[in-house]
Parts: C-alpha cells; sequence; structure tokens
DNA sequence: ATAAAATATGTAGCACGCTACGTATATACT
DNA sequence: AGTATATACGTAGCGTGCTACATATTTTAT
C-alpha cells in the first residue's frame, strides 16, 4: 500500500465532506441532500412512478423508497393510485414542495459554486466533462458486474 | 428546479457507483471500501491513535470507531494500550491485514484505472488537480463552518 | 492542591446506501 | 383458462456517514 494518488479516496472524501455541509445547510428546511436529489427530479418530471425515479436517480429501490417514506411523512410529496396498473403509485409534488423550491435551488447553487471555488470557466467546464466520462466509466462497468448475476 | 448540471449531484451519483462496485469486488475478502481506506491509512504510518487516523481520514470520531469495531472483530487489527497516556489506545496490524494487502492495493488500482479509462495521461492528471482543489475549497469551508458553532 | 478546561475514546439514534428476500398484480405461454 | 414469468412495490438487516451526549484521563489555571 502506497503513498500514490487515489482518484477514488479523493472522490470518497470530497462526497463525504459535500453531504456533511449541504446537510448542515438544509437542516433548517428539514431537508437532506439526498432528499433534495430526489424532489429536483421530481420537479423535473412530476407524476413520476417509483420505478422510473429510481432509474433516473440510479440508487436501488430500497434506498429510494426509504426516502420518499420520509419525504411522504414530512408532507413534501404524496402518493396517487395509478388507475391503469394497480402494482403502480404515482407520486405528486405537494404546496410545501413547491414552497421550498427556490431554497432548494439556492442551496444547489450554492454547493455548486463552493464546489468550483478558484476556478476559471473553463476548468469548470472541464472538470464537469470529466467527471461525466467518469460517471460513464462506473455506470458502464456496474451494469456489466450486475449483468452477470 | 431546472435541468442545469450540478457537479455535486454528478460527485454523488459517482460516489455511489464506486462503492457499489468496489464493495462486491471487496466481498470475497470480507470488506468494505471504507474499511479498506482505513487500512490503507494504518499501512503508512504504522501504530496510529484513533484520534490521528480521524484526522487523517476526514470522519467523525464515532464513524471511525463503528468501523474499527469490524475490523477489530474480524481480525484485520488490534488494539495496544499507550503507556504514557492512558486515554488513548494504539492500532496495530495484524497478519491478517498483511496478507490482504497486496489484493487490496490491487483493487485500488483497479479502481483508479476504471475511474479514468478512456482519458489521456494528460487529462487524468487534469481531473486529480481539479478535485484536489475540489477536496481543498470544500474542507475549507466545512472547517468554517463547523468553527462558527 | 484542587477545580476547570481540554483531550481521547465511547454510545445512541438517525439517514441513506446496499443485498436478499416477500407480496401483489400484470403479462405471456401453452 | 390456468400456470409461469415478469414487473412494481415493500421489508429486514447491515455498513457507514452524521450529531449530540457521556466517560475517563490529562493538562491548565488559580
Amino acid at each position: 500500500m502506497d503513498e500514490e494518488k487515489s482518484v477514488g479516496f479523493l472522490l470518497k472524501q470530497i462526497h463525504n465532506n459535500v453531504c456533511r455541509l449541504l446537510n448542515s445547510n438544509l437542516k433548517k428546511e428539514d431537508l437532506t441532500i439526498s432528499q433534495m436529489a430526489v424532489l429536483n427530479e421530481l420537479f423535473l418530471d412530476e407524476k413520476c412512478s417509483f420505478k422510473k425515479l429510481e432509474n433516473k436517480m440510479n440508487i436501488q429501490r430500497s434506498t429510494l423508497i426509504g426516502i420518499l417514506q420520509r419525504l411522504d411523512a414530512k408532507g413534501f410529496i404524496e402518493y396517487l393510485p395509478d388507475e391503469c396498473d394497480k402494482r403502480c403509485r404515482v407520486i405528486r409534488l405537494t404546496q410545501k414542495s413547491y414552497e421550498a423550491k427556490n431554497i432548494m435551488e439556492g442551496q444547489k447553487k450554492h454547493m455548486d459554486m463552493l464546489i468550483t471555488k478558484n476556478m476559471t470557466e473553463e476548468e469548470q467546464e472541464t472538470l464537469y466533462d470529466l467527471l461525466s466520462k467518469v460517471k460513464n466509466n462506473i455506470c458502464m462497468e456496474v451494469m456489466e458486474n450486475e449483468y452477470q448475476k
């Protein structure tokens, strides 16, 4: 085990600290970064099914269900039955979510500004493009890995 | 809430998938990515105290203690009393850790290779440098944020 | 010397990631 | 039509991140 730089471990540390900071900022709204990420997706696609949301967020069903249960308990979302398919439930945002929308948007922008502080416009774009590549690499590998089972 | 790209959310998704993949690969060694990260630090600084490790890894004490308890239970580490200061315990790696060292090293390299697949040497360096900047930005902000309390 | 503050470790409880297994409904096959 | 398979949602249990509080020891201050 050498001193060599590891992008993986670096990503881990960044993620931990981003969460710590943003969750601290969101505490007064009674929200977390993961809950905000889910609401963010719902704003883009209202009346979404669990399944669709799960795929878009790239997390496991059980994780998503937990987040949704907390959002429901706090009144940020509500469930509607799907008339066509009794297995499905449709998620709908409540007034409370719309009221918090601006604050969440602000926090998202604030976080991204902090992350890219001290960077030129060009560097910021380079970072985003490289991270997009990373995401593709990893997601493809995860898919292959889980397909084998 | 708009469609705008968010580096923060991108980092989150990458982190999730890196963990999912690496934890899956480490399962046969009965280890996790976090446990490997702790052992990695210990290889660099043997007979480390909890406090020192906590600072180097940039995680909270309670999190670290949990990871150490599991590593201890599985026989990867053991505790020694610190003769000079009865509050302290020194952590020592066992034979089992040394035996797993090469495999862990390999997994670390494999993960970093996957992450930077399809990138030129130059791009890889750029990514590392930009992420180092990001880490500094975030850590500084976290420190300021927690200092105010 | 003793009380106060700092330091090192520990516990409790929660959020959120995972895997593995269950249940209900819909679809496909014979 | 009836059985098998696929799909959507759900639960249980665990690891790891956090905050907040507790305990033991050391250091500092008076």
